[in-house]
DNA sequence: TGTACATCAGTGAACGCGCGTTCACTGATGTAC
DNA sequence: TGTACATCAGTGAACGCGCGTTCACTGATGTAC
């Protein structure tokens, strides 16, 4: 068949593209080599050609989700018609219905947060840094120094996501993100 | 060898323990029906007298954890000693470092909510059922009618037990807790 | 410009291993006489 | 009370399957002449 120096690169961008979305998807065990390939239009056995091992590909995968969401998030201000503060302008993408119900898509410290004690210290290590990093903009967004003060907002996050996805009622997921939005917002020293 | 009834049941509540323990630390994925066995004393092949497969098992053993956590948290009244709330005497303990240190004897929904997405219906429908009795404790113990306003709280408790766990810092660990149980205590209308 | 050849991305069969499940067999228990 | 026997919890070998990994091979690309 034959490629080229380039289509090679492509296919490698190909293949992160499909496991970072999996894995946010259906969690980091149920990634296998042979099925991410074939999504990626690719069959098994071209896999090692592009990563060491299967760890390696998830690693890049994290990485590759997490620095969309950190750009996605840099990219966003408050909505100048609204009402909306700062705190609310990172909040409530976070706790809306969309990011639930689209893990693929979404926040991959939120869809992995669960399953990360069971993954390799890469892994680990990666998702600690994004928490630190999104605790200190939440802190700052509410006119805290510090990450500390931002900590217990994202837990409320993380959990809020975690359990809506969780639940098996849709309206009992509304309501979990409905009721930690309002828990995270009281939090906000620029509407009192 | 040979063995009464009475060892029988006794073999089963064996099982079933480690099972319970096993999957809050390593994960419903993670848990082996040769190691289980090993683990109680016995051999994988008596599997099958006991239960219909791996499956039942895993519903059987999370009945278990969460029947007991229910149990421990019924017993559960503020301390005289202290100026401990009703929401206090909830949320501390959830939000203490020996819980997250230690998933094996903790909360089945803190230690299985990030996996329970990918799980059978029964486990989500469990998980759900124990948010709901999480959830409505709360609300009764911070004075609301309902569940809406514990259902935040319930989130802030996952979310910072399990971003506890995932992280590769200890200091940050505490943090997390220290940050969210302030977080969850900002809500108690008995304080103010 | 056209031809021969080296490169190398990708193919697909095969491997080894772990795990859930099955099943023929074992031997202590407890009942029947 | 003692003996023969049915029961059945547990044993351990074997199965089938999926998955990560390896490897000999293919054939288009692009360079050398």
């Amino acid at each position: 068949m034959g490629y080229s120096q380039a289509q090679k690169a492509e296919s490698k961008r190909r293949v992160l593209e499909v496991a970072s979305r999996q894995i946010r998807e259906n969690g980091i065990e149920a990634l296998g080599v042979a099925d991410c390939m074939r999504s990626a239009g690719l069959t098994h056995g071209a896999f090692y050609g592009h990563f060491a091992s299967r760890d390696a590909l998830i690693v890049e995968a994290l990485e590759h989700a997490l620095g969309q969401s950190e750009k996605r998030m840099a990219s966003r201000t408050p909505d100048e018609d609204s009402a909306q503060t700062p705190l609310g302008a990172i909040a409530e993408p976070f706790l809306s219905e969309v990011h639930a119900k689209n893990p693929g898509n979404g926040c991959a410290l939120c869809a992995l947060a669960g399953e990360a004690r069971h993954a390799n210290d890469e892994v680990r290590a990666l998702l600690t840094r994004y928490v630190q990093q999104l605790a200190s903009r939440i802190a700052k967004a509410v006119g805290h120094e510090g990450e500390t003060a931002g900590l217990g907002i994202v837990a409320t996050i993380v959990g809020a996501i975690t359990l809506a996805r969780t639940v098996d009622d849709d309206d009992l997921a509304k309501s979990i993100l409905a009721s930690s939005l309002a828990l995270v917002m009281s939090q906000d020293l620029a509407v009192q």
